[in-house]
DNA sequence: GGGTTATCTGAAAACGATTTCATCATCCCT
DNA sequence: AGGGATGATGAAATCGTTTTCAGATAACCC
C-alpha cells in the first residue's frame, strides 16, 4: 500500500479537471466557474488535501514565514516578546521560524544563513554581532529585516527599540530624587546599543543632577544571573557601598535578589533597587521590585508593521530605514525608598499596592 | 539591475560544471573528484551561495524543520520548555517552526493543518483538543508527532509527560505530614490529562492518609492567573478556610499570590502553599514558594529522541507508541510550614536558604 | 590490446505547486 | 451573420533542487 501525500493532481483527477484549474479553484485569484470551483473544493475536502506550502513558496518566490532570532527564551522577557510577535504574526497569516542564538556571534551568523536558506519572507531579530557583511548578505538575498531591542551598525535596518536612554534616565533620576547619591550600576556589555543607551541615561541623569559617577559603583559585564550575583556582591563589599542600585536588565535580577537575600540586606531600608525591564514576577518578590516597563506588544506591532510593509510592497525605490522607540513607564513598587539617615530611622512606605499595575 | 537570488545554476556556471555536479559537490553523498569539488565550493563561497532549503525539501520529500505547538510562551514554564527544545533541535541540525495556540481548539486544528502544509519533518505538541480525526490526518500525511506534557486519546502518539500523579501525590502528602487536613486544590480543566493526573495524585494522597476531600475546597477551571485570583479568594472566604493550598500549575500562581498579598494572609503562618511546576522566580517571592520541579531539558531530550527515531528511520513496521514520564523533586521553600495551633504559636522555619536549589 | 570495472560527469526527469499562453466556446453588438 | 470582447479551461514552462540513468573516460587485469 504505497501511501503518498495527497497532491493537487489527485484533487484534479477526482474533480475531473486539469491541475491548473484545480490550482485556481483552491488558491487562484483568477476566475473559475462556480460549479467547477465547488467540485474541486469538494474533492479537496474529501481527500483531506492540504497544499504543499514549500512548493507554493518555491513557485511564488515568497513564503509566508517570518524568522525570529532572539538570544534566548529562557529569559522571561524575550519569551513574552516572542509570544507577542508570534501571536501578531499568526493573526496576519504568517508563520514563525524561531531560533535562539544565545548571543553567540558564530551562532547568529549560522542562524541567519539558515533562515535565508529557508527562504523566509523576512526577519525580525535582536542583533548581537551583526556586521555589515551580514547586512550586505541580507540585502543581496532580498530578505527584509527589522532589528528589535538593539540597533545595528549605521542603523541600516528598520529598528524598533525601547526608550533605553530615557528609561534609564528616569530610573536614575527617581533614585536621586529619593535622596540617593551613591547609586550602583549593574549593566551589560557595551557592544550592544541597548546597554550603551541605558548607561547613557544613567550617566546623563547623574551629570544633570550634579552627582559624580564613582567608577567603583559601575559593574559592567554580560547580562546573566551569575553576573548579577557577583556584581551585587562586589558592590556590597565596598568600603562605601551604594545606597541604591540600578540594574539595567531583568536578566541579572535573579542573581541580584539572591545576593541581597543571602547577605540579609534590607531592601529598601538599606538599599533601593530599580530594574530596567519589568517582568511579571517583579510584583511578587520580597520586596516587590520597582521597574521600568515597556509594552512588548507595542514593540511587536511596530516591528511587524515595518517588516510587512517591506515584504508586501517591494518598492523599486525603498524608503530609508526608520528608527522607532517604544515608550515606557516607571512602575514604583516596594524596592525603593527615601534614603534613610545614618541610623535607619523611620522610612517612608513607598510600595504601590501589589496588583495595581499587574 | 534585476537582482536575483543566487542559485545552484550560477554556482555551476561560475565553476564551469553542470548543475548536477554542483549539487553533488555542495551536498551530494555521491563522489565528485577533488579538484571539481574544490572549484565548486570556491565558486559557492565567492557568490555567497546558500541552498534553497525549500526546493531541497521538495525534492527530497523531507525537510529538517520540526513544528512545535504549545499553548503560550507567556507562561514562563512553556517558554523554558520551548527554549530547551529549540536548543536541542538546533544542535541536531533541525529548525523550529513555532506556533502558540492559546489552547484554542479551532486554532490548534488550523495550526496543525498549517504545519503539515509547511511539510514539517515532525511535530512536538502539547495537545489540547486533539482528536482521533486529527491523529488520522497526521498519520495519513506521514507526519510523525510526539505529545508532551499532556496525553492524547488512546495514547496513540509517543508521549512524554511529567510524573503528574506522583508529583501531586508527593506535594499533598507533604502538606498532610505537616499536619494540614483542610487542603485546598486549585486546578485546571479536567479535559487535559495532566490536570486529571494531578487531581488524581491529590485525591489519592488524601484517601491514603484518611483525609476526606471537601468539595468546597476544590476549585477547578481554566489555568489562568485570573482564575488563581478568584479561586484563592473563594477559598479564603469560606467559613472554614483551608490551612493549605495545592496549586496544580504555575499559571495560577501570579493570581494566587496577588490575592494572598491583598488579603494580607500570612504565608506560611496562616496558610501553606505548594505549587506543581517550578519556575525561576518562585525562589524570590514573598515568601518563596515550595514547588514540584521537573527538568524541562530532560523532557525535551526525550521527546526529540523519540521524534527523530521516527523521522529518520521510517520503519515499514513502526513500533507502537511509548509513554515516558519525567521524574520530579519536591523543592521545599518558604511557603510551607507545620500547621499552627489556634494561636499562631512558634512555627518551624522551613525555608531552604534561597539559592540552594536555583 | 580487449574486455571488464570503476569512477566521474551531464542531460533530463522528477518534487508540487503557480502562471503564462493559447484555445475554444459564448455572448453581445451592429 | 460576422467580428470582437469576454471568460473558462488545459498544456506546458517554471521555481531550485536532487537523483536516476546513461555515457564517457580512465584504469586494470590477463
Amino acid at each position: 500500500m504505497p501511501k503518498r501525500r495527497i497532491t493537487l493532481k489527485d484533487v484534479a483527477e477526482q474533480a475531473g479537471v486539469s491541475i491548473a484549474t484545480a490550482s485556481r479553484a483552491v488558491s487562484g485569484a483568477t476566475t473559475v466557474s462556480d460549479d467547477v470551483r465547488q467540485r474541486v473544493l469538494d474533492a479537496a475536502a474529501a481527500l483531506n488535501y492540504q497544499p504543499n506550502l514549500q512548493a507554493r513558496a518555491l513557485r511564488r518566490r515568497g513564503s509566508r514565514v517570518v524568522g525570529l532570532v532572539v538570544p534566548s527564551l529562557a529569559n522571561a522577557y524575550y519569551a513574552a516578546l516572542a509570544d507577542a510577535i508570534s501571536q501578531n504574526l499568526m493573526r496576519r497569516g504568517y508563520h514563525l521560524l524561531l531560533a535562539p542564538t544565545a548571543d553567540d556571534p558564530a551562532g547568529e551568523t549560522e542562524t541567519l544563513y539558515d533562515m535565508v536558506g529557508q527562504n523566509v519572507a523576512g526577519l525580525i531579530l535582536v542583533p548581537s554581532a551583526l556586521d555589515s557583511a551580514m547586512l550586505a548578505y541580507l540585502a543581496e538575498h532580498e530578505t527584509p529585516a527589522v532589528a528589535i531591542v538593539r540597533r545595528v551598525p549605521g542603523d541600516a535596518l528598520d529598528t524598533v527599540t525601547f526608550e533605553d536612554t530615557q528609561g534609564a534616565y528616569a530610573a536614575t533620576r527617581y533614585l536621586i530624587t529619593l535622596g540617593h547619591r551613591r547609586i550602583g550600576y549593574i549593566g551589560g556589555d557595551e557592544q550592544f546599543s541597548s546597554n550603551r543607551a541605558r548607561w547613557q541615561g544613567y550617566a546623563d541623569a547623574m551629570r544633570d543632577f550634579g552627582v559624580p559617577v564613582d567608577p567603583q559603583l559601575v559593574k559592567i559585564d554580560q547580562l546573566r544571573a551569575t553576573w548579577g550575583t557577583l556584581a551585587c556582591l562586589d558592590l556590597l563589599k565596598l568600603a562605601a557601598p551604594p545606597t541604591a542600585i540600578f540594574a539595567a536588565s531583568n536578566a541579572v535580577m535573579p542573581g541580584v535578589m539572591r545576593t541581597l537575600h543571602s547577605q540579609r540586606v534590607d531592601v529598601p531600608a538599606q538599599l533601593s533597587l530599580v530594574c530596567f525591564d519589568d517582568v511579571d514576577w517583579f510584583a511578587f518578590t520580597r520586596p516587590s521590585i520597582t521597574a521600568i516597563r515597556s509594552s512588548q506588544a507595542r514593540l511587536a506591532e511596530a516591528a511587524i508593521t515595518l517588516l510587512l510593509e517591506r515584504i508586501e510592497q517591494p518598492a523599486a525605490q525603498p524608503r530609508p530605514p526608520v528608527l522607532l522607540e517604544i515608550d515606557f513607564s516607571l512602575v514604583v513598587r516596594g524596592s525603593t525608598a527615601v534614603l534613610a539617615p545614618q541610623p535607619p530611622a523611620q522610612r517612608l512606605e513607598q510600595e504601590t499596592p501589589d496588583g495595581q499595575r499587574i
